[in-house]
DNA sequence: AGCACGCCGACT
DNA sequence: GTCGGCGTGCTC
């Protein structure tokens, strides 16, 4: 019995499609929303082929979910690229970048997108300067193209549409006029809309322009799918439709910095413009007894008499080890980054490989005695402070007072212009961050903090690196100098963007089952061409206490397709017994 | 014999 | 992801 047949992917973790019969009275086409029974209930889907063929024993498509496809074809080839790079199924890729589905009889005004011919556009352009953002709100202003504005997250989203006037589309708002945005900006009928990584694939009529906010931001890959970074998926985007691409951000990824010497990306680089005074205050070998050297408290004083405010940045608790004498911290010999301690086991260990090592004695460098692992939490630095300013308001929630202690995160709720020091406490928890990405999370974060204090203020870092590329980059007011040093680090121990890792892990409640499935999965990997298996090694039962299994798997810029193959069974079967594996491609976070 | 639970494969 | 089939093993 022949008839029209649709192939349709669901949010489950296979990549397969299932085949339908489409009934007469129905009509579909590829990129369209269905409802289609499986296993017995009836569940949204999207058709990814229509051929025609032998039906029988198919079941039939259930009706459709909005009556036109709401992705082109360019759109769904991309969410299958996206589920390829990282591992996932297309169907929860494709299903992860859609709107909400209609409300039951709601009356709406849709259209089919934009069937845009792959154009040769620009390349992608990398935005760095001060006042960017002012330099975007006026070409957005002056430039006719419809323009869809990324934003790391939901308040970013909100702020930016209020700025640009632009409709939103990111979750922060009713599903309704998520939907309506969509179809309005389909059908050409929204200038500018403003959403999060949900609405990368929003259809725009050529020629659009793409843009995303703070390029760097890790927040445009938080978990679940999509699995990919935004970044890649706009790059490809844009790529495919040739539209203009702008990357927003004072401190790009050193992804996109290589990208730019690479001249993949179009980048120039900005005049140095007025920047704050950047002090170190040495702390090696200062007893530390307190939280702020005699620099940063002169400052406070200081600038207290002058009515202007101070904000002290901590660190989170660093669960590394560093010499109080020399300052040099203890690292993985082959991996480079911090060695994280457990104190209950005492313990370090290496987030990238698994090498374990007992605490050792002293210092490895200079043979110190003291290894210190303490931060200094806000609590303490704010007690602090007031003992030693008992005059000044001291707060960690009113940004108002004359001394704001937070993390970093602190920097970007405080006004522009009201800061007029940053110090901060221990930057050094930064950079022991037991994660490969550590220098540039500092870099980032004392970049921003001068950009934010501007030219008339000044920068304190407290720390036992005085020399660290990170700050020296950062009081030079000199980019190139941190990418040139970060670059050559990555280079040399094999990290992005040089080579690209992919972090298995398991979970069991009950011990030794995690670590059985992590070598099982290690296994498969072990000897694929030019890929390295880190960690999941098999140990002692004495040593089995954890739930929790990783292997860090490093290999070439096609890891994915050398990984998809042995990973399969493990990716399409999750759940072995009480134990779960997860596959995460680039990561984000090691730690 | 009858039922609970967990493992495992199938899902069009 | 989610469902149900079926085997193991316990209970009435």
């Amino acid at each position: 019995m022949n008839g029209p047949i649709a192939e349709v992917v669901f949010d489950i973790p296979l990549h397969r499609a299932f085949a339908y019969l489409v009934p007469p009275a129905v009509s579909v086409a590829r990129g369209q929303r269905v409802r289609a029974p499986l296993q017995g209930r009836a569940r949204v889907g999207m058709v990814v082929d229509l051929r025609e063929g032998d039906a029988t024993g198919l079941l039939a498509i259930q009706s459709v979910s909005e009556p036109v496809p709401i992705f082109s074809r360019a759109a769904l080839e991309l969410t299958r690229w996206v589920a390829d790079e990282s591992l996932s199924s297309w169907g929860s890729t494709a299903l992860a970048l859609l709107p909400p589905l209609p409300a039951r009889g709601a009356a709406e005004t849709l259209a089919p997108p934009p069937e845009g011919r792959p154009a040769a556009g620009a390349p992608p352009e990398l935005w760095m300067a001060a006042r960017r953002a002012d330099r975007l709100v006026d070409l957005l202003a002056r430039e006719p193209s419809p323009a869809l504005v990324i934003a790391p997250d939901i308040e970013s989203a909100a702020r930016w549409a209020r700025r640009l006037d632009a409709a939103r589309l990111d979750s922060g708002i009713p599903g309704v006029e998520r939907r309506a945005a969509w179809f309005a900006a389909s059908r050409g009928r929204a200038r500018i809309v403003v959403g999060t990584r949900s609405a990368l694939l929003t259809p725009l009529p050529p020629p659009a322009m793409l843009v995303l906010l703070d390029e760097h931001d890790t927040a445009h890959k938080p978990p679940g799918a999509p699995r990919l970074h935004t970044r890649d998926v706009l790059l490809r985007r844009a790529a495919l439709e040739g539209s203009r691409l702008l990357l927003l951000s004072a401190t790009p990824s050193v992804e996109s910095w290589w990208r730019a010497e690479d001249r993949q990306i179009r980048a120039s680089q900005p005049e140095p413009g007025p920047w704050p005074e950047v002090l170190t205050a040495d702390t090696r070998g200062v007893l530390r007894n307190h939280p702020l050297t005699l620099p940063l408290t002169r400052a406070i004083e200081e600038l207290s008499r002058r009515g202007r405010q101070v904000a002290l940045v901590i660190t989170r608790g660093a669960a590394a080890l560093a010499c109080d004498e020399c300052g040099s911290v203890l690292r993985c010999p082959e991996c480079g980054v911090a060695l994280a301690l457990s104190r209950a086991e005492r313990t370090l260990s290496c987030r990238v490989c698994a090498r374990g090592e007992p605490l050792p004695e002293g210092c490895p460098c200079c043979g110190g005695h003291r290894l210190s692992p303490l931060g200094w939490g806000a609590e303490r630095v704010e007690a602090a402070v007031r003992r030693r300013f008992p005059r000044l308001s001291v707060s960690r929630s009113d940004p108002g007072a004359n001394v704001v202690v937070g993390t970093a995160a602190l920097l970007g709720r405080l006004g522009p212009g009201s800061v007029g020091c940053v110090g901060f406490v221990d930057v050094d928890g930064l950079l022991r961050v037991p994660d490969f990405r550590a220098g540039e999370r500092a870099f980032e974060i004392l970049w921003t903090a001068a950009e934010r204090v501007g030219g008339a203020g000044r920068i304190i870092v407290q720390t036992r690196h005085p020399q660290h590329y990170a700050i020296r980059a950062v009081r030079e007011q000199d980019r190139a100098a941190f990418y040139k040093n970060e670059m050559r680090f990555r280079a040399e121990l094999g990290y992005p963007p040089f080579r690209r890792l992919c972090v298995v892990s398991t979970r069991d409640v009950r011990p030794g089952g995690g670590q059985a499935l992590i070598g099982e999965c290690a296994e498969r990997l072990r000897g694929l061409p030019d890929v390295t298996v880190y960690g999941a090694v098999r140990q002692s039962p004495a040593a089995v206490a954890r739930a929790r299994w990783r292997a860090v798997i490093k290999g070439p810029p096609d890891l994915p397709r050398l990984l998809d193959a042995p990973l399969r069974p493990f990716l399409e079967r999750r759940r072995r017994g009480s134990a779960v594996v997860e596959v995460e491609m680039d990561p984000v976070s090691l730690s």
